[in-house]
DNA sequence: AAGACGGGGGT
DNA sequence: ACCCCAGTCTT
């Protein structure tokens, strides 16, 4: 591999990427623009997220919150209804204390230099390179996940891309790439052709100005490359969800920092690890229950990591409500319930919910 | 070095 | 059912 990393070689693939993006431009609402703020509400959207569905959320954001001050002096119940159904709610929390932290300490005015971006919170060496080279034209490369495919096929590496020293080889590639006297453009285009032209599956070798610099084309190893290691089994996981109310209030609470979804809000919650009878739990339940409903939800949803399979029975309460307050639980009028943000799958609970209760 | 963290879309 | 996505943080 040693031989193709000469100057000649690696010039050749960064005047060909950048030729082909001459030739592909993408049009969408933060390119062509140098407000860091902006960029970096972009780069956070999508983390692990496609354009397609981040744009929407992108484009509420901006229009919720214009300037980094507007989202500072938000709160972060509002933020997290902005993020709602998007994934990943840390990114939303880590924003929310970043945008106060610039505020405090660099008197509102983005931070310009790599390392003081790179200290944000939920900036990590992807992100703070997109700013630092979008917005203040500094030399630093992207290395995302269109980057990695790209370089892994363009060298042949064959050991898996998730294995730190694999990683730290693209990433040095990527530095010998990158066009140092236009970043910007050159950040821009290599993710450009990493997501249209070295697609994952099907990517379009057959009309690829790179085709004869790929070595896993000429290898015929594409499909190979790049190479992940093993994933393990995704545990199920079993949320019994009763939905408390007396007259026209619910009863929730926001979950916590160590789980999944935290800072989103959930009704009152009984795990297990496997599946049992409401009729098993409803016995031990530590609630003044007054009435139980007859209509049951059911959900299954998938994760990155687990399965939620999830159940719903709402119960009408008397009138003794120590235990809940005791628990953190705090009551909001049922047809407030929707400026909450919930999971996923309260959302579909709530959604069927609508239907029965007439809610709104 | 490995695990955790969401949700949607494609195959 | 599995993979991937404009990754980052924690242990």
């Amino acid at each position: 591999m040693g031989r193709f990393k000469n100057t000649k070689y690696l010039n050749a693939i960064q005047k060909g990427i950048m030729a082909w993006s001459s030739e592909n431009p993408r049009h969408l609402p933060w390119k062509d623009n140098r407000d860091p703020y902006q960029i970096w509400v972009s780069e956070i959207i999508l983390q692990q997220t496609r354009v397609e569905q981040g744009l929407p959320y992108y484009l509420k954001f901006m229009e919720r919150y214009p300037t980094l001050l507007d989202l500072a002096n938000s709160t972060e119940d509002e933020l997290m209804k902005i993020w709602e159904g998007l994934g990943y709610y840390r990114r939303a929390r880590h924003m929310h204390q970043s945008a106060q932290i610039i505020v405090q300490q660099y008197d509102a005015i983005f931070p310009q230099n790599y390392s003081d971006i790179l200290q944000l919170k939920g900036v990590g060496s992807y992100t703070a390179a997109a700013i630092a080279s979008f917005a203040f034209d500094l030399p630093y490369v992207v290395v995302d996940g269109n980057v990695i495919r790209l370089i892994s096929r363009l060298f042949a590496l064959v050991d898996p891309v998730d294995d730190p020293s694999v990683r730290k080889e693209i990433e040095n590639l990527a530095s010998m790439l990158l066009d140092k006297t236009d970043p910007a453009f050159f950040n821009q285009a290599i993710m450009d052709f990493g997501a249209i032209q070295c697609k994952p599956v099907h990517p379009e070798c057959n009309h690829c100005p790179l085709q004869e610099k790929c070595q896993a084309f000429q290898k015929d190893m594409v499909n190979l490359i790049p190479a992940k290691k093993e994933k393990k089994p995704r545990k199920t996981r079993f949320f019994y969800y009763l939905v408390p109310y007396k007259d026209e209030f619910f009863y929730i609470r926001k979950r916590s920092t160590t789980d999944i979804w935290s800072g989103l809000f959930e009704f009152y919650l009984i795990e297990f690890s496997e599946e049992v009878d409401w009729s098993k739990i409803l016995p031990n339940v530590d609630l003044p229950i007054k009435r139980v409903h007859r209509q049951q939800n059911k959900y299954k949803q998938q994760l990155s990591h687990q399965i939620i399979q999830a159940e719903f029975l709402t119960v009408e309460l008397i009138d003794d409500i120590s235990i809940l307050e005791r628990d953190k639980y705090t009551r909001v009028k049922r047809k407030k319930i929707r400026n909450f943000a919930f999971p996923k799958v309260i959302d579909c609970f709530l959604k069927d919910k609508d239907v029965i209760l007439n809610l709104h």
